[in-house]
DNA sequence: ATCTATTTGTACGTATGTATT
DNA sequence: AAATACATACGTACAAATAGA
Protein backbone atom coordinates (compact mmCIF):
# COMPACT_ATOMS: atom_id res chain seq x y z
CA UNK A 1 0.00 0.00 0.00
CA UNK A 2 1.44 3.57 -0.44
CA UNK A 3 1.97 6.40 1.69
CA UNK A 4 -1.11 7.91 2.13
CA UNK A 5 0.68 11.51 1.39
CA UNK A 6 0.81 9.47 -2.39
CA UNK A 7 -1.34 11.66 -4.26
CA UNK A 8 -4.00 8.84 -6.69
CA UNK A 9 -3.12 9.69 -10.46
CA UNK A 10 -5.49 12.23 -11.39
CA UNK A 11 -6.62 10.36 -14.74
CA UNK A 12 -8.32 13.70 -16.18
CA UNK A 13 -6.88 15.00 -18.97
CA UNK A 14 -5.22 18.43 -18.82
CA UNK A 15 -7.51 20.43 -20.43
CA UNK A 16 -9.64 19.62 -18.47
CA UNK A 17 -7.56 20.00 -15.83
CA UNK A 18 -7.03 23.50 -16.98
CA UNK A 19 -10.38 24.38 -17.52
CA UNK A 20 -11.21 23.82 -13.98
CA UNK A 21 -8.49 25.64 -12.73
CA UNK A 22 -10.00 28.20 -14.81
CA UNK A 23 -13.10 27.76 -13.15
CA UNK A 24 -12.09 27.58 -9.32
CA UNK A 25 -10.09 31.15 -10.84
CA UNK A 26 -13.50 33.06 -11.44
CA UNK A 27 -15.17 32.03 -8.35
CA UNK A 28 -12.18 33.07 -6.28
CA UNK A 29 -11.31 36.16 -8.16
CA UNK A 30 -15.47 37.22 -8.43
CA UNK A 31 -14.72 37.52 -11.73
CA UNK A 32 -18.18 38.41 -13.72
CA UNK A 33 -19.91 37.82 -17.17
CA UNK A 34 -17.59 40.01 -19.45
CA UNK A 35 -14.79 39.87 -17.30
CA UNK A 36 -11.59 39.15 -19.35
CA UNK A 37 -9.47 35.93 -19.26
CA UNK A 38 -6.03 35.95 -19.73
CA UNK A 39 -4.99 36.01 -23.16
CA UNK A 40 -3.68 32.65 -25.03
CA UNK A 41 0.01 33.41 -24.80
CA UNK A 42 -0.34 34.18 -20.79
CA UNK A 43 -1.96 30.78 -20.35
CA UNK A 44 0.73 28.80 -21.88
CA UNK A 45 3.23 30.74 -19.51
CA UNK A 46 1.05 30.37 -16.61
CA UNK A 47 0.44 26.72 -17.09
CA UNK A 48 3.32 25.45 -18.42
CA UNK A 49 1.29 24.25 -21.49
CA UNK A 50 1.19 23.78 -25.09
CA UNK A 51 -1.35 25.95 -26.92
CA UNK A 52 -3.46 22.98 -28.55
CA UNK A 53 -3.84 22.54 -24.80
CA UNK A 54 -4.77 25.14 -23.68
CA UNK A 55 -7.32 25.67 -26.18
CA UNK A 56 -9.20 22.53 -25.69
CA UNK A 57 -9.23 23.97 -22.24
CA UNK A 58 -11.16 26.64 -23.40
CA UNK A 59 -13.58 25.13 -25.86
CA UNK A 60 -14.45 22.74 -23.41
CA UNK A 61 -15.45 26.04 -20.90
CA UNK A 62 -17.25 27.43 -24.38
CA UNK A 63 -18.99 24.47 -24.79
CA UNK A 64 -20.45 24.45 -21.13
CA UNK A 65 -21.37 28.70 -22.79
CA UNK A 66 -19.19 29.67 -19.69
CA UNK A 67 -16.85 31.69 -22.04
CA UNK A 68 -16.90 32.85 -25.22
CA UNK A 69 -13.83 34.09 -27.33
CA UNK A 70 -13.41 36.98 -30.17
CA UNK A 71 -10.62 37.25 -32.50
CA UNK A 72 -8.68 40.59 -33.26
CA UNK A 73 -7.35 43.62 -30.97
CA UNK A 74 -9.29 43.72 -27.84
CA UNK A 75 -10.22 39.95 -28.22
CA UNK A 76 -10.23 37.40 -26.61
CA UNK A 77 -11.69 34.89 -23.53
CA UNK A 78 -14.23 36.48 -21.59
CA UNK A 79 -16.57 35.27 -18.54
CA UNK A 80 -20.07 34.58 -20.13
CA UNK A 81 -23.15 33.90 -18.78
CA UNK A 82 -24.78 30.78 -19.88
CA UNK A 83 -27.56 31.48 -21.56
CA UNK A 84 -31.04 29.81 -21.45
CA UNK A 85 -30.50 28.38 -24.90
CA UNK A 86 -27.41 26.75 -24.04
CA UNK A 87 -28.91 25.56 -20.91
CA UNK A 88 -32.12 23.86 -22.52
CA UNK A 89 -29.54 22.59 -25.08
CA UNK A 90 -27.35 20.87 -22.81
CA UNK A 91 -30.13 19.70 -20.49
CA UNK A 92 -31.75 18.77 -23.57
CA UNK A 93 -29.08 16.08 -24.24
CA UNK A 94 -29.28 14.36 -21.00
CA UNK A 95 -32.52 13.45 -21.91
CA UNK A 96 -31.89 12.45 -25.06
CA UNK A 97 -31.08 9.05 -23.46
CA UNK A 98 -34.08 9.28 -21.46
CA UNK A 99 -37.35 8.45 -24.33
CA UNK A 100 -39.79 11.15 -21.89
CA UNK A 101 -43.50 10.77 -22.34
CA UNK A 102 -45.85 13.20 -23.02
CA UNK A 103 -47.42 11.76 -19.69
CA UNK A 104 -44.45 12.59 -17.53
CA UNK A 105 -44.06 16.02 -19.10
CA UNK A 106 -47.52 16.68 -17.97
CA UNK A 107 -47.08 15.35 -14.89
CA UNK A 108 -44.95 18.49 -13.77
CA UNK A 109 -47.03 20.69 -16.28
CA UNK A 110 -49.54 19.73 -13.90
CA UNK A 111 -48.12 20.79 -10.65
CA UNK A 112 -46.14 23.62 -11.76
CA UNK A 113 -48.19 25.95 -14.16
CA UNK A 114 -50.92 26.24 -11.78
CA UNK A 115 -48.49 27.24 -9.17
CA UNK A 116 -47.09 29.78 -11.97
CA UNK A 117 -50.38 31.06 -12.83
CA UNK A 118 -51.47 31.98 -9.11
CA UNK A 119 -48.29 33.52 -8.12
CA UNK A 120 -48.57 36.20 -10.90
CA UNK A 121 -52.19 36.97 -10.21
CA UNK A 122 -52.21 40.54 -10.02
CA UNK A 123 -48.92 41.01 -10.89
CA UNK A 124 -48.64 41.61 -14.62
CA UNK A 125 -47.89 44.69 -16.58
CA UNK A 126 -50.42 45.49 -18.66
CA UNK A 127 -47.86 45.11 -21.41
CA UNK A 128 -47.34 41.32 -20.74
CA UNK A 129 -51.41 40.96 -20.44
CA UNK A 130 -51.68 42.53 -24.40
CA UNK A 131 -48.79 40.48 -25.44
CA UNK A 132 -50.33 36.83 -23.86
CA UNK A 133 -53.70 38.43 -25.83
CA UNK A 134 -51.77 38.70 -28.95
CA UNK A 135 -50.72 35.64 -28.62
CA UNK A 136 -54.32 34.01 -28.06
CA UNK A 137 -55.34 35.99 -30.99
CA UNK A 138 -53.23 33.76 -33.23
CA UNK A 139 -55.32 31.25 -32.81
CA UNK A 140 -59.29 32.94 -33.10
CA UNK A 141 -60.46 30.58 -35.58
CA UNK A 142 -60.23 27.13 -35.71
CA UNK A 143 -57.20 25.14 -37.77
CA UNK A 144 -58.58 24.31 -40.84
CA UNK A 145 -55.77 21.88 -41.62
CA UNK A 146 -53.11 19.74 -39.67
CA UNK A 147 -50.65 22.18 -40.60
CA UNK A 148 -52.40 25.26 -39.03
CA UNK A 149 -53.52 23.27 -36.25
CA UNK A 150 -49.68 22.27 -35.67
CA UNK A 151 -49.04 26.36 -35.69
CA UNK A 152 -51.33 26.68 -32.90
CA UNK A 153 -50.07 24.36 -30.99
CA UNK A 154 -47.14 25.97 -30.64
CA UNK A 155 -48.53 29.55 -30.30
CA UNK A 156 -50.24 28.06 -27.93
CA UNK A 157 -46.98 26.83 -25.98
CA UNK A 158 -45.91 30.12 -26.72
CA UNK A 159 -49.06 31.25 -24.19
CA UNK A 160 -47.10 29.42 -21.59
CA UNK A 161 -43.36 30.69 -22.64
CA UNK A 162 -44.48 34.58 -22.16
CA UNK A 163 -45.94 33.65 -18.44
CA UNK A 164 -43.16 31.85 -17.16
CA UNK A 165 -40.94 35.15 -18.35
CA UNK A 166 -42.55 37.40 -15.72
CA UNK A 167 -42.02 34.65 -12.95
CA UNK A 168 -39.43 36.06 -10.91
CA UNK A 169 -38.69 32.33 -9.98
CA UNK A 170 -35.69 31.63 -12.44
CA UNK A 171 -35.76 28.05 -11.76
CA UNK A 172 -39.53 28.19 -11.93
CA UNK A 173 -39.44 29.80 -15.39
CA UNK A 174 -36.84 27.89 -17.10
CA UNK A 175 -37.97 24.67 -16.45
CA UNK A 176 -41.74 25.80 -17.50
CA UNK A 177 -40.36 27.04 -20.59
CA UNK A 178 -37.98 23.49 -21.22
CA UNK A 179 -41.03 21.96 -20.95
CA UNK A 180 -43.09 23.98 -23.48
CA UNK A 181 -39.91 23.71 -25.83
CA UNK A 182 -39.49 19.93 -25.44
CA UNK A 183 -43.59 20.09 -26.27
CA UNK A 184 -42.75 22.71 -29.73
CA UNK A 185 -40.59 19.57 -30.94
CA UNK A 186 -42.99 17.46 -30.81
CA UNK A 187 -43.22 14.85 -33.77
CA UNK A 188 -46.83 14.33 -33.66
CA UNK A 189 -48.40 11.39 -34.78
CA UNK A 190 -52.15 11.98 -35.73
CA UNK A 191 -54.24 8.80 -35.85
CA UNK A 192 -56.28 8.60 -39.32
CA UNK A 193 -59.24 8.89 -37.89
CA UNK A 194 -58.67 11.28 -35.32
CA UNK A 195 -60.01 14.60 -37.28
CA UNK A 196 -59.25 18.19 -35.58
CA UNK A 197 -60.76 18.32 -32.51
CA UNK A 198 -62.99 21.51 -32.49
CA UNK A 199 -64.45 21.12 -29.37
CA UNK A 200 -61.35 20.46 -27.47
CA UNK A 201 -59.73 23.94 -29.70
CA UNK A 202 -62.99 25.97 -28.44
CA UNK A 203 -62.00 24.83 -24.42
CA UNK A 204 -58.37 25.48 -24.71
CA UNK A 205 -58.86 28.68 -26.11
CA UNK A 206 -61.63 29.64 -23.63
CA UNK A 207 -59.18 28.73 -21.06
CA UNK A 208 -56.21 30.76 -22.14
CA UNK A 209 -59.09 34.06 -22.32
CA UNK A 210 -60.67 33.61 -18.62
CA UNK A 211 -56.90 32.64 -17.49
CA UNK A 212 -55.60 36.49 -18.63
CA UNK A 213 -58.80 38.00 -17.17
CA UNK A 214 -58.69 36.18 -13.77
CA UNK A 215 -54.70 37.49 -13.95
CA UNK A 216 -55.49 40.62 -15.32
CA UNK A 217 -57.97 40.78 -11.70
CA UNK A 218 -55.45 39.36 -9.59
CA UNK A 219 -57.80 36.16 -9.29
CA UNK A 220 -55.03 33.89 -7.77
CA UNK A 221 -57.47 31.19 -6.90
CA UNK A 222 -59.33 31.35 -9.70
CA UNK A 223 -56.07 31.57 -11.74
CA UNK A 224 -54.81 27.98 -10.06
CA UNK A 225 -58.27 26.42 -10.91
CA UNK A 226 -58.80 27.61 -14.90
CA UNK A 227 -54.52 26.60 -15.01
CA UNK A 228 -55.44 23.64 -13.65
CA UNK A 229 -58.11 22.48 -15.97
CA UNK A 230 -56.39 23.57 -19.44
CA UNK A 231 -53.58 21.22 -18.36
CA UNK A 232 -55.88 18.34 -18.03
CA UNK A 233 -57.36 19.02 -21.33
CA UNK A 234 -54.15 19.52 -23.25
CA UNK A 235 -52.93 16.20 -21.77
CA UNK A 236 -55.95 14.66 -23.25
CA UNK A 237 -55.39 16.10 -26.23
CA UNK A 238 -51.94 15.40 -26.75
CA UNK A 239 -52.52 11.79 -25.78
CA UNK A 240 -55.35 11.57 -27.98
CA UNK A 241 -53.14 12.37 -30.63
CA UNK A 242 -50.32 10.05 -29.83
CA UNK A 243 -47.86 12.55 -29.33
CA UNK A 244 -44.43 11.49 -29.06
CA UNK A 245 -41.29 13.38 -27.78
CA UNK A 246 -38.85 14.01 -30.58
CA UNK A 247 -35.34 11.82 -29.93
CA UNK A 248 -33.31 14.68 -31.43
CA UNK A 249 -30.50 16.57 -29.92
CA UNK A 250 -31.69 20.02 -29.45
CA UNK A 251 -29.82 22.89 -30.98
CA UNK A 252 -28.53 25.85 -29.26
CA UNK B 1 -28.35 42.34 -51.81
CA UNK B 2 -26.37 39.38 -51.88
CA UNK B 3 -28.68 37.15 -54.27
CA UNK B 4 -31.03 34.43 -51.80
CA UNK B 5 -28.24 31.25 -53.15
CA UNK B 6 -25.26 33.27 -51.08
CA UNK B 7 -24.89 30.71 -48.19
CA UNK B 8 -24.81 33.50 -45.06
CA UNK B 9 -21.71 32.93 -43.53
CA UNK B 10 -21.62 30.87 -40.43
CA UNK B 11 -19.46 32.46 -37.89
CA UNK B 12 -19.05 29.36 -36.00
CA UNK B 13 -15.67 27.73 -35.88
CA UNK B 14 -14.91 24.51 -37.06
CA UNK B 15 -14.41 22.32 -34.14
CA UNK B 16 -17.90 23.39 -33.28
CA UNK B 17 -19.25 23.13 -36.69
CA UNK B 18 -17.39 19.53 -36.86
CA UNK B 19 -18.81 18.93 -33.41
CA UNK B 20 -22.24 18.99 -34.65
CA UNK B 21 -22.01 17.32 -37.27
CA UNK B 22 -21.12 14.14 -35.46
CA UNK B 23 -23.88 15.03 -33.30
CA UNK B 24 -26.21 15.07 -36.64
CA UNK B 25 -24.79 11.55 -37.68
CA UNK B 26 -24.93 10.27 -34.31
CA UNK B 27 -28.82 10.42 -34.62
CA UNK B 28 -28.58 9.69 -38.14
CA UNK B 29 -27.00 6.51 -37.71
CA UNK B 30 -29.34 5.69 -34.67
CA UNK B 31 -25.77 5.39 -32.88
CA UNK B 32 -26.55 4.48 -29.03
CA UNK B 33 -24.29 4.48 -26.13
CA UNK B 34 -21.07 2.54 -25.95
CA UNK B 35 -21.26 3.05 -30.26
CA UNK B 36 -17.88 3.56 -31.57
CA UNK B 37 -17.09 7.01 -33.42
CA UNK B 38 -14.16 7.00 -35.94
CA UNK B 39 -10.78 6.99 -34.86
CA UNK B 40 -8.38 10.26 -34.57
CA UNK B 41 -6.80 9.55 -38.02
CA UNK B 42 -10.28 8.12 -39.55
CA UNK B 43 -11.79 12.16 -38.65
CA UNK B 44 -8.65 13.60 -40.02
CA UNK B 45 -9.05 12.07 -43.16
CA UNK B 46 -12.78 12.72 -43.52
CA UNK B 47 -13.02 16.24 -42.37
CA UNK B 48 -9.76 17.33 -44.05
CA UNK B 49 -8.55 18.72 -41.08
CA UNK B 50 -5.57 18.39 -38.86
CA UNK B 51 -5.89 16.56 -35.96
CA UNK B 52 -5.79 19.78 -33.06
CA UNK B 53 -9.17 21.06 -34.94
CA UNK B 54 -10.45 17.81 -34.61
CA UNK B 55 -9.50 17.19 -31.07
CA UNK B 56 -10.96 20.30 -29.71
CA UNK B 57 -14.11 19.11 -31.47
CA UNK B 58 -13.73 16.28 -29.09
CA UNK B 59 -12.92 17.69 -26.55
CA UNK B 60 -16.49 19.79 -26.77
CA UNK B 61 -18.47 16.94 -27.30
CA UNK B 62 -16.69 15.31 -24.33
CA UNK B 63 -17.38 18.75 -22.43
CA UNK B 64 -21.17 17.95 -22.86
CA UNK B 65 -20.91 14.27 -22.01
CA UNK B 66 -21.64 13.10 -25.19
CA UNK B 67 -18.57 11.11 -25.74
CA UNK B 68 -15.86 9.20 -23.60
CA UNK B 69 -12.62 8.77 -24.95
CA UNK B 70 -10.08 5.84 -23.92
CA UNK B 71 -6.40 5.56 -25.29
CA UNK B 72 -4.86 2.29 -25.97
CA UNK B 73 -5.42 -0.54 -28.45
CA UNK B 74 -9.07 -0.97 -28.71
CA UNK B 75 -9.89 2.74 -27.57
CA UNK B 76 -10.78 5.42 -28.88
CA UNK B 77 -13.79 7.83 -28.88
CA UNK B 78 -17.62 6.63 -27.89
CA UNK B 79 -21.17 7.54 -27.68
CA UNK B 80 -21.51 7.95 -23.95
CA UNK B 81 -25.16 8.56 -22.51
CA UNK B 82 -25.20 12.13 -20.08
CA UNK B 83 -24.71 11.19 -16.71
CA UNK B 84 -27.01 12.54 -14.21
CA UNK B 85 -23.53 14.21 -12.47
CA UNK B 86 -23.12 15.86 -15.52
CA UNK B 87 -26.44 17.45 -16.33
CA UNK B 88 -26.27 19.21 -13.17
CA UNK B 89 -23.42 20.07 -13.46
CA UNK B 90 -24.61 22.00 -16.65
CA UNK B 91 -27.70 22.91 -15.22
CA UNK B 92 -25.70 24.37 -12.17
CA UNK B 93 -23.27 27.08 -14.15
CA UNK B 94 -26.98 28.16 -15.55
CA UNK B 95 -28.01 29.04 -12.20
CA UNK B 96 -24.79 29.84 -11.19
CA UNK B 97 -25.28 33.15 -12.31
CA UNK B 98 -29.07 33.56 -11.36
CA UNK B 99 -28.30 33.45 -7.68
CA UNK B 100 -31.79 31.65 -6.81
CA UNK B 101 -33.47 31.78 -3.14
CA UNK B 102 -34.62 29.19 -0.66
CA UNK B 103 -37.63 30.23 -1.77
CA UNK B 104 -37.34 30.10 -5.31
CA UNK B 105 -36.85 26.12 -4.79
CA UNK B 106 -38.80 25.69 -2.15
CA UNK B 107 -42.15 27.16 -4.30
CA UNK B 108 -41.27 23.91 -6.74
CA UNK B 109 -40.16 21.51 -4.26
CA UNK B 110 -43.75 22.25 -2.49
CA UNK B 111 -45.57 21.56 -5.69
CA UNK B 112 -43.75 18.77 -6.61
CA UNK B 113 -42.08 16.28 -3.72
CA UNK B 114 -46.14 16.11 -2.29
CA UNK B 115 -46.82 14.58 -6.40
CA UNK B 116 -44.13 12.15 -6.24
CA UNK B 117 -44.81 11.26 -2.83
CA UNK B 118 -48.38 9.96 -4.10
CA UNK B 119 -47.87 8.52 -7.43
CA UNK B 120 -45.09 6.59 -5.19
CA UNK B 121 -47.65 5.23 -2.77
CA UNK B 122 -48.12 1.62 -2.58
CA UNK B 123 -45.51 1.05 -5.58
CA UNK B 124 -42.68 0.49 -3.83
CA UNK B 125 -40.52 -2.41 -2.66
CA UNK B 126 -39.95 -3.29 0.33
CA UNK B 127 -35.64 -2.83 -0.19
CA UNK B 128 -36.72 0.75 -1.20
CA UNK B 129 -39.08 0.84 1.75
CA UNK B 130 -36.41 0.20 3.53
CA UNK B 131 -33.79 1.96 2.31
CA UNK B 132 -35.50 4.71 3.23
CA UNK B 133 -36.17 4.08 6.66
CA UNK B 134 -32.55 3.36 7.14
CA UNK B 135 -32.26 6.61 5.89
CA UNK B 136 -34.91 8.10 8.97
CA UNK B 137 -32.86 6.04 11.48
CA UNK B 138 -29.79 8.27 10.59
CA UNK B 139 -31.73 11.26 12.49
CA UNK B 140 -32.68 9.45 15.11
CA UNK B 141 -31.59 11.86 17.88
CA UNK B 142 -31.74 15.48 17.79
CA UNK B 143 -28.48 16.78 16.72
CA UNK B 144 -26.33 18.11 19.61
CA UNK B 145 -23.89 20.34 17.72
CA UNK B 146 -24.14 22.34 14.34
CA UNK B 147 -22.11 19.92 12.21
CA UNK B 148 -24.25 17.45 13.29
CA UNK B 149 -27.36 19.02 12.79
CA UNK B 150 -25.90 19.95 9.40
CA UNK B 151 -25.61 15.99 8.98
CA UNK B 152 -28.64 15.75 9.75
CA UNK B 153 -29.94 17.95 6.92
CA UNK B 154 -28.17 16.21 4.59
CA UNK B 155 -29.65 13.09 5.52
CA UNK B 156 -32.46 14.10 4.70
CA UNK B 157 -32.27 15.74 1.86
CA UNK B 158 -31.06 12.08 0.91
CA UNK B 159 -34.02 10.85 1.62
CA UNK B 160 -35.80 12.97 -1.29
CA UNK B 161 -33.44 11.86 -3.38
CA UNK B 162 -34.13 8.02 -2.84
CA UNK B 163 -37.65 8.61 -2.75
CA UNK B 164 -36.96 10.50 -5.98
CA UNK B 165 -34.77 7.47 -7.99
CA UNK B 166 -38.02 5.30 -7.29
CA UNK B 167 -40.10 7.38 -9.50
CA UNK B 168 -40.57 6.34 -13.62
CA UNK B 169 -40.59 9.74 -14.40
CA UNK B 170 -37.22 10.49 -15.46
CA UNK B 171 -37.94 14.03 -15.73
CA UNK B 172 -39.21 14.50 -12.18
CA UNK B 173 -36.56 12.64 -10.81
CA UNK B 174 -34.11 14.44 -11.99
CA UNK B 175 -35.44 17.72 -10.91
CA UNK B 176 -35.95 16.27 -7.15
CA UNK B 177 -32.38 15.07 -6.97
CA UNK B 178 -30.83 18.56 -8.90
CA UNK B 179 -33.16 20.75 -6.16
CA UNK B 180 -31.93 18.39 -3.25
CA UNK B 181 -28.22 18.46 -4.30
CA UNK B 182 -28.62 22.42 -4.74
CA UNK B 183 -29.92 22.51 -1.18
CA UNK B 184 -26.98 19.96 0.17
CA UNK B 185 -24.64 22.70 -1.05
CA UNK B 186 -26.30 24.88 0.61
CA UNK B 187 -24.13 28.05 2.95
CA UNK B 188 -26.03 27.77 6.29
CA UNK B 189 -25.47 31.01 7.94
CA UNK B 190 -27.11 30.34 11.24
CA UNK B 191 -28.20 32.89 13.22
CA UNK B 192 -26.69 33.16 16.47
CA UNK B 193 -29.66 34.00 18.60
CA UNK B 194 -31.55 31.21 16.83
CA UNK B 195 -30.29 27.63 19.04
CA UNK B 196 -31.08 24.35 17.18
CA UNK B 197 -34.77 24.22 16.73
CA UNK B 198 -35.83 20.72 18.40
CA UNK B 199 -40.00 21.29 18.31
CA UNK B 200 -38.82 21.52 14.17
CA UNK B 201 -36.99 18.42 14.29
CA UNK B 202 -39.47 16.72 15.87
CA UNK B 203 -41.49 17.15 13.61
CA UNK B 204 -39.24 16.47 10.10
CA UNK B 205 -38.75 13.54 11.65
CA UNK B 206 -42.02 12.82 12.31
CA UNK B 207 -43.53 13.70 8.94
CA UNK B 208 -40.73 11.58 6.95
CA UNK B 209 -42.09 8.02 9.52
CA UNK B 210 -45.56 8.61 8.96
CA UNK B 211 -44.98 9.40 4.87
CA UNK B 212 -43.06 5.81 4.60
CA UNK B 213 -46.23 4.20 6.26
CA UNK B 214 -48.20 6.27 3.62
CA UNK B 215 -46.13 4.57 1.31
CA UNK B 216 -45.77 1.49 2.23
CA UNK B 217 -49.65 0.45 2.70
CA UNK B 218 -50.35 2.96 -0.64
CA UNK B 219 -52.18 5.85 1.00
CA UNK B 220 -52.07 7.75 -2.11
CA UNK B 221 -53.78 11.21 -0.79
CA UNK B 222 -52.18 10.88 2.70
CA UNK B 223 -48.89 10.66 1.44
CA UNK B 224 -49.55 13.82 -0.48
CA UNK B 225 -50.63 16.00 2.48
CA UNK B 226 -48.24 14.49 5.22
CA UNK B 227 -45.38 15.55 2.12
CA UNK B 228 -46.78 18.81 1.84
CA UNK B 229 -46.61 19.47 5.39
CA UNK B 230 -43.28 18.12 5.63
CA UNK B 231 -42.20 20.83 2.91
CA UNK B 232 -43.85 23.55 4.50
CA UNK B 233 -42.36 23.07 7.80
CA UNK B 234 -38.46 22.16 5.99
CA UNK B 235 -39.41 25.89 4.10
CA UNK B 236 -39.75 27.63 7.44
CA UNK B 237 -36.68 25.72 8.93
CA UNK B 238 -34.26 26.63 6.53
CA UNK B 239 -35.33 30.41 6.23
CA UNK B 240 -35.06 30.73 10.09
CA UNK B 241 -32.01 30.02 9.08
CA UNK B 242 -31.19 32.28 6.70
CA UNK B 243 -29.98 30.09 4.46
CA UNK B 244 -28.63 30.78 0.89
CA UNK B 245 -27.65 28.96 -1.88
CA UNK B 246 -23.95 28.98 -2.38
CA UNK B 247 -22.61 30.92 -5.41
CA UNK B 248 -20.10 28.65 -6.81
CA UNK B 249 -19.65 25.98 -10.10
CA UNK B 250 -21.11 22.60 -9.35
CA UNK B 251 -18.34 19.48 -9.67
CA UNK B 252 -19.36 17.11 -11.87
C1' DA C 1 -11.23 52.26 -48.07
C1' DT C 2 -6.79 50.62 -46.79
C1' DC C 3 -3.38 49.39 -43.92
C1' DT C 4 -1.56 47.79 -39.57
C1' DA C 5 -1.39 45.78 -35.19
C1' DT C 6 -3.35 42.44 -32.17
C1' DT C 7 -5.38 38.36 -30.94
C1' DT C 8 -7.46 34.00 -31.86
C1' DG C 9 -7.89 30.06 -35.36
C1' DT C 10 -5.90 26.21 -38.06
C1' DA C 11 -2.24 23.13 -39.83
C1' DC C 12 1.13 19.66 -39.29
C1' DG C 13 4.85 16.90 -37.74
C1' DT C 14 7.05 14.73 -33.86
C1' DA C 15 7.40 12.72 -29.49
C1' DT C 16 5.29 10.74 -25.43
C1' DG C 17 1.87 8.22 -22.64
C1' DT C 18 -1.24 4.34 -21.98
C1' DA C 19 -3.71 0.18 -22.23
C1' DT C 20 -4.35 -4.36 -24.68
C1' DT C 21 -2.66 -8.69 -26.38
C1' DA D 1 8.14 -8.57 -21.92
C1' DA D 2 7.46 -6.75 -26.23
C1' DA D 3 4.87 -5.16 -29.86
C1' DT D 4 0.79 -2.74 -31.18
C1' DA D 5 -2.81 0.69 -31.49
C1' DC D 6 -4.59 4.19 -29.92
C1' DA D 7 -4.95 9.02 -27.66
C1' DT D 8 -2.18 12.91 -25.52
C1' DA D 9 0.87 16.68 -25.60
C1' DC D 10 4.17 19.91 -27.76
C1' DG D 11 5.83 23.75 -30.77
C1' DT D 12 6.25 26.22 -34.70
C1' DA D 13 4.42 28.39 -38.86
C1' DC D 14 0.93 30.54 -41.04
C1' DA D 15 -4.16 32.04 -41.78
C1' DA D 16 -8.17 34.69 -40.54
C1' DA D 17 -10.72 38.16 -38.11
C1' DT D 18 -11.35 42.64 -36.19
C1' DA D 19 -10.52 47.24 -34.18
C1' DG D 20 -8.40 51.47 -34.90
C1' DA D 21 -5.48 54.75 -37.44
Amino acid sequence: MPPASTPSKDKRSRPVKIAEAIKDWVVEQHLQAGDRLPSEPEMIERFGMAKSTIREAMRILEAQGLVKTRTGPGGGSFVHEVSEERARALLGNYFYFKDLTVADIYQLRRALEPELAASLAGRLSETALLQLEDTVAAYAEPAKTVDEEREQHIASLRFHAILAEQSDNDLLGFLIRFMANMLSDLTVYRQLYAPPNYELWAKGKDYQQRLIKALRYGKSDEARQIMSDHMATAQHLMESQEAEVARRFIPE
